[in-house]
DNA sequence: GTCTATATTGTGATAGAC
DNA sequence: GTCTATCACAATATAGAC
């Protein structure tokens, strides 16, 4: 209930075994991320980490607080999972298909689109833990996405007036199609008559025509 | 904890009084909204909508029913809500500019986030409800803006291969760039440099230009 | 630190008077 | 139908033995 919450685990780690925590952290996360924040109990929790509910708590201060170093955790799989993106910018088609199925892999899969699940729940509880989602995941990765654009900009490749803008739009042109029937978990699709490859072939497209630089007068 | 919900209330009306159903409604709809299904109690909504909680029940069935209800009462607010949209369609940019302003003034309204965060939240325990929500909100809209792009398509004014990706991609050139921060309740934008005004006039640049008519060869 | 057993508070749901 | 008062239970959190 505390809306302080201090991002890192218990400071002094004395003598707590690290293999529990880990347990914990891993057993916590996936019930989160399968059935949000309220309808766990650290009661599953401790069963499903096979330990005791009171070694959940002498390793976390509370329900709250693993909560949040689980969020914690997500953001560095986030930001550590899409940053190899940005390899070779010869051909800015095939970067952009690279980023393109960057995004694809790893946006939507299960692990992250949980983690989305339970921070859009939950957010407006944890106002600081969204913050601390956002500088760990997707700003970054925008602003490194914006960096891309602002390059094809300078190459004269790519004539892109507000790089950040461009970065959402990219994100989303994959992100968007498949978004709903995924963070509802939907066994078939919403729409139909969309495969991935066309969703990401076509939001290529779509960058490409939308900033081809200007013929030359 | 049942997993097989009925969408109306109660059968019979018997002597209920619907200014108290409303109230009831409204009392519960706002604050699921606002904080979620699980943080809400049966408590809160009876005070809130000025009435005692036995009242609640003999309304609504159980809190799963009144959430079910209250989700029912938001999707045809959607559909009604952005429907109107379309109006005419001689100038397409018009026209596409029309939609787009739709978009954001009606799926990034606080009330319609408050309902998709709650649905994604609680989506994977009521799998019949999200079902229910796609047919009654974001399916209908999307398969009436898809009939405008075949429209467009068949003029030859577009150049339109996949309509219902074309309308995704609509949908989500308008709403992604501005969508975490708000589903997320952040006061400050996260990325900046971002007015709505440049999103909207982006997006229908960017789908005029990717399915602009091959010229005549 | 880790366990079993327990204290305590919350909540969903109901019984009975009016 | 609507209220007050209450039940039954589940969940967070802790005490005390080892």
């Amino acid at each position: 209930m505390s809306s302080a919450l201090a991002i890192e685990p218990f400071s002094p780690s004395a003598g707590r075994r690290p293999e529990k925590t880990e347990a914990i952290l891993e057993a916590a996360g996936q019930l989160f991320r399968e059935q949000g924040y309220g309808a766990v109990s650290m009661d599953q929790i401790a069963r499903e980490a096979g330990v005791s509910k009171a070694t959940v708590y002498a390793h976390f201060e509370s329900k709250d607080r693993l909560f949040a170093t689980m969020i914690q955790n997500g953001c560095s799989a986030y930001a550590q999972g899409i940053m190899p993106a940005l390899t070779d910018m010869e051909d800015v088609r095939a970067a952009l298909t690279e980023i393109a199925r960057g995004i694809e892999r790893f946006l939507l899969a299960p692990k992250t689109l949980g983690i989305y699940r339970v921070i859009i729940a939950e957010g407006p509880r944890f106002p600081e833990l969204v913050r601390a989602f956002i500088e760990g995941g997707p700003l970054p990765f925008r602003k490194m996405l914006a960096e891309f654009f602002e390059a094809a900009n300078r190459r004269g490749v790519l004539s892109v007036p507000n790089p950040v803008l461009a970065a959402n739009q990219l994100v989303w042109l994959v992100r968007g199609p498949l978004y709903l029937e995924r963070i509802l978990n939907l066994n078939d699709p919403i729409w139909g008559q969309q495969s991935v490859d066309e969703v990401v072939t076509s939001a290529v497209d779509m960058i490409m025509k939308g900033y081809a630089p200007d013929p030359k007068p």
